[in-house]
RNA sequence: GGGCGGUUAGCUCAGCUGGUCAGAGCGCCUCGCUUACACCGAGGAGGUCACUGGUUCGAACCCAGUACCGCCCACCA
């Protein structure tokens, strides 16, 4: 199949005939909420939800609905490309939801923001997976022939693609359907053309005979990142070599020089022994010929000081094809290189019995003759180092090939010039040093493979082996050198790593090579998210080809994600069977709550265990927030008509605990500008989380209420205090869309209005952060201190919930207005009444009689005495119990305060506000340990 | 052989540039009148912040070292 850029933007989902999508039960209009079942139902809910995102055209900064503002900078994410044929695990999920987060919360400041999806080719992975099923119909690559194969390839895709796009769209993804792209589509074809001609002309790629790494199962070379070091015990022979007599030119029998190896079946390669250069035991002996066995090669002894005098025999047998010391050495003395191996992994070339042996097979043979010869000096266990093949886990040979390769020695260089000044930042920023110390040792990137599927190399031979590179589709019309006609050329079978498509990403896909508005816009992007993973394989790839090219870093911030592990901290992998699909959570919790639980509590580069539990709580908080919204909703005053524009609550109107919700809000928003600025996105859930649950559903609404149904205010006054609500919760619905999407759009679907506000919150405007309100913060704050005092005093002294307790009660006078009017609220959070106001301490104190239970709220000067009754005998004990302990506590911090400013040093070095502060403290604790004596002598 | 990260309540983890930072969720214990929510509400118990030194008026936070756990990089046969 083949992908193009559509001309012109469709409203509707992408236009993959292969998609399928329906649409949920319920069509939001406002103020159906209330129709909705008590739990929350994000099935419900979600696919309509983004149903009518696509239908107002908003995720493209161009499209019909977005409300950006042109004068803002673009803000762009480009997404890491998921594999084509594969299908959506945690790790994707997390990261769909850390970009969209970014995305929305950019959209809704205003600025252009493109998510830009995109589809990977995946060119070995997607080989290894077809190659499988193929098999499984008993049929294979070869049979099938290059062009057969890649047909299939093609429908194969095609039939997966929908697969991972419907993923995305579930989770929420706020892409930009309309811009979708593919490494494998026309576009990204004509960009590795042109990448590669202009690294070409540049002296940047390179073809030249090397070592490379060989993986005999996948039958390509890979690049050194794709072989990983795996220890193992592997065996250490020694094996002798005997010396050439000079004067018969015939091997000693007697004379021998023996070497360790841990490749015996190399023997069949060797072109020299080498010892080290002040080796005396060796010294008479270089410059003499040896006999490598098997093969009856004459052989010199090279000194060379790579070797270790100390390891083994302390002579090396020189295998310049396949080992790479030895193919250095090799180089180095002018060493022959005969290569013994076959792509399969067999041995060939070499004219012995072992030709067409398996390469381990040979080496059972190969030991087993030297034995029988008598040349095997002995073998021992070895723990080495094996390269293995990243995909097939095969041990990897090095062989020499003819390949392309790109010099990375400068574009390294400009990849750690773009992020040592500053002008690419990686965050958490201990990865720069990762960073600097792959980027600074970094090889030459063997980009050639021996596959199939992907990019054909676009390099054309002569038969007299001229080079032609070109970036037509069509191929070069001549040879380049010589003028052949192109009937005379011979395209390079090989294709491309699938990683140099993948490091042209951040501008393929924005039209370079071509000069598109796309580009203009977009380009430089903003932030590359990805796995700390691939942060070698991808992103620095990326920053060099990006450098090159373009001449601009592809972004100005890489934020690298830690990896989702299971509740028991191992890696999610396939092998193990522990990989969770995430739809399933989606299909049990919904898209938000796995969005949450994906971000909430994790830090920018660590690892995180994910399991139910998590789930569960991010479900439960969109329930919580579901439910908040419904009682708002079902809670209008009747003096408010249903369909009532959106109103600020009217100042002369609003009650104290209007104003602390509102200070309140003002100071989340604050904090979470702070942490989104920092990146620090589990700091922005954590703080709206506290602020919905712990703030505007436990004392806001709690508040409210009694307000809303308090018949002796006034309609001004409850209207004021639900328009407090709506404002407060449309604050709080803005500031967490960017990780709950769906449900925010939700609920705020179902709000009233302002006149400037777009019909969808995606976009809408992001809050702006007005003042705090200090004295209402104060004020209501102590008030709510007070009713915690009183409810714990209640359950140590054991008195029953239900009872409504006699309550008497001081504040300082400063205070008394914002008591009055929340009155009637801490009398019913605090289930006090009647609550009969003594107007200094010391009426309390009159007023109070034994067994009375006290509670003293140090911060607002407020002071209760709870009046317990006859009834409960050993409630006075209880309390007795408790004021002993509040007062040893209150003792232990008064005791620390003071300590702390008796220090000399203290006072006189640490700043004036936090002396000041410590004074205060020691104040507060003071008074409050006098009044518990007080309380517990009288 | 280099480099990095982690070690904080029973479990999973926050804690930004040193000064109420000893926190959250889950779990646990007690209780539950109250129609937004039992996917809930109220209260509570639980930690010498791995260890040892140091810097500082003050350290979970900075420095040095130690011990475990994990990861990355590395061409010694």
């Amino acid at each position: 199949m083949t992908d193009r850029t559509p001309e012109r933007r469709t409203s509707r989902w992408y236009h993959d005939p292969f998609v399928r999508w329906t649409s949920g039960p319920i069509c939001f209009q406002r103020r159906t909420i209330m129709d909705l079942p008590k739990a929350y139902t994000p099935r419900d809910v979600e696919p309509s939800i983004y149903e009518r995102w696509l239908a107002a055209d908003v995720f493209a900064p161009d499209g019909a609905g977005s409300t950006a503002d042109p004068a803002l900078p673009a803000f762009t994410i480009i997404q890491p490309p998921p594999n084509v044929t594969g299908s959506l695990h945690l790790g994707h999920a997390q990261r769909t939801a850390v970009e969209d987060l970014m995305i929305r919360h950019a959209r809704l400041r205003g600025h252009r923001a493109l998510f830009l999806p995109g589809l990977d080719h995946a060119s070995i992975a997607a080989q290894f997976v077809l190659d499988r099923i193929i098999a499984a119909e008993g049929e294979s690559r070869e049979a099938l022939g290059r062009e057969r194969y890649l047909e299939r390839m093609r429908a194969f895709s095609d039939s997966t693609r929908p697969v991972i796009l419907d993923q995305q769209r579930r989770l929420g993804g706020s892409f930009d359907w309309g811009r979708l792209r593919y490494t494998m589509d026309d576009h990204s074809a004509k960009a590795v053309r042109v990448a590669f001609d202009r690294l070409y002309r540049a002296g940047l790629a390179y073809r030249t005979e090397a070592l490379v790494n060989w993986c005999p199962g996948c039958q390509t070379s890979v690049s050194d990142l794709e072989v990983l070091s795996t220890p193992e015990t592997g065996t250490l022979w020694s094996v002798r070599y005997h010396l050439i007599d000079p004067a018969t030119g015939a091997p000693d029998p007697t004379e021998t020089i023996t070497v360790a190896t841990t490749r015996p079946e190399t023997i069949l390669g060797d072109t020299a022994v080498a010892v080290h250069s002040d080796d005396a035991r060796y010294a008479a002996l270089i410059g003499r010929l040896a006999r490598v066995p098997f093969v009856d090669r004459d052989v010199p002894i090279i000194a060379d000081d790579v070797v270790d005098p100390a390891f083994g025999t302390g002579a090396v047998k020189i295998t310049p094809a396949h080992d790479h010391d030895d193919h250095q050495t090799g180089l180095r003395h002018g060493l022959a290189a005969p290569s013994i191996l076959a792509d399969g992994g067999t041995i060939a070339d070499t004219g012995t019995r072992y030709d067409g042996m398996d390469r381990y097979e040979a080496r059972r043979a190969v030991v087993a003759d030297l034995e029988a010869r008598g040349d095997l000096a002995g073998s021992a266990p070895h723990e080495m180092v094996l390269g293995r093949c990243q995909r097939s886990g095969d041990v990897v040979e090095p062989r020499l090939k003819t390949q392309w390769f790109i010099r990375t020695g400068p574009l390294a260089e400009r990849a750690l010039e773009a992020t040592r000044s500053g002008r690419t930042r990686i965050l958490p920023e201990r990865f720069e040093k990762t960073w600097e110390h792959w980027l600074t040792n970094i090889r030459d990137w063997n980009v050639s493979r021996q596959l199939w599927w992907g990019h054909r190399i676009p390099a054309w031979y002569c038969p007299d082996g001229h080079v032609t590179v070109s970036s037509v589709a069509t191929g070069p019309v001549a040879c380049e050198v010589c003028d052949r006609p192109a009937a005379e050329l011979r395209q390079d079978p090989d294709i491309f790593d699938t990683w140099f498509s993948s490091g042209l990403w951040p501008f393929s896909t924005l039209g370079w090579p071509d000069d598109t508005p796309d580009l203009a816009t977009h380009y430089p992007t903003s932030v590359m998210e990805t796995g700390y993973d691939i942060i070698f394989f991808w992103v620095a790839r990326m920053m060099m080809l990006g450098l090159e090219l373009t001449g601009e870093e592809p972004f100005h911030t890489v934020y690298l994600s830690g990896l989702i592990r299971d509740p028991q901290g191992a890696k999610m992998s396939k092998t193990k069977g522990n990989v969770v699909d995430p739809l399933g959570m989606i299909d049990e919790a919904g898209a938000d709550a796995l969005r949450f639980a994906l971000i909430h509590g994790t830090t920018t580069g660590n690892d995180q265990r994910f399991g139910p539990a998590k789930l569960e709580h991010a479900r439960n908080f969109a329930n919580k927030l579901w439910n908040a919204a419904r009682y708002v909703l079902g809670a209008r005053p009747l003096t408010i008509p249903a369909d009532a524009e959106r109103r600020l609550p009217d100042e002369r109107h609003v009650g104290p605990a209007d104003r602390w919700l509102r200070s309140r809000a003002v100071a989340t928003t604050t904090a979470v500008d702070a942490a989104m600025a920092g990146y620090a996105f589990g700091e922005v859930t954590r703080l709206v989380y506290d602020a919905i649950w712990n703030e505007y559903c436990d004392w806001g609404l709690e508040l409210a209420k009694v307000r809303l149904t308090d018949e002796q205010l006034g309609p001004e006054a409850r209207e004021a205090t639900w328009w407090t609500l709506v404002e407060v919760l449309d604050t709080y619905l803005r500031l967490l869309h960017p990780v709950m999407p769906f449900i925010t759009e939700a609920i705020w679907a179902a709000l009233p209005h302002r006149a400037t506000d777009p019909e969808l919150l995606i976009v809408a405007r992001w809050p702006g952060v007005g003042e705090r309100d200090e004295a209402a913060e104060r004020e209501v704050g102590a008030l709510i201190e007070l009713v915690g005092e009183i409810r714990n005093a209640r359950a140590s002294a054991r008195l029953p919930a239900a009872d409504w307790l006699e309550t008497l009660v001081y504040v300082p006078p400063a205070m008394g207005p914002t008591f009055e009017a929340l009155r009637r609220g801490v009398e019913r959070l605090a289930r006090a009444r009647p609550l009969l106001r003594e107007l200094t301490p010391e009426a309390l104190e009159a007023a109070t009689m034994p067994g009375d239970l006290t509670v003293i709220v140090t911060g607002g000067g407020v002071e209760a005495a709870v009046r317990v009754g006859a009834a409960h005998d050993q409630a006075a004990d209880l309390e007795r119990e408790r004021l002993e302990h509040d007062l040893a506590e209150a003792q232990g911090w008064l005791a620390a305060a003071r300590e702390r400013l008796a220090n000399a040093s203290f006072v006189a070095r640490a700043p004036a506000a936090v002396v000041a502060g410590a004074r205060a403290r020691e104040a507060e604790l003071a008074e409050q340990v006098d009044r518990l004596r007080a309380r517990l002598s009288g």
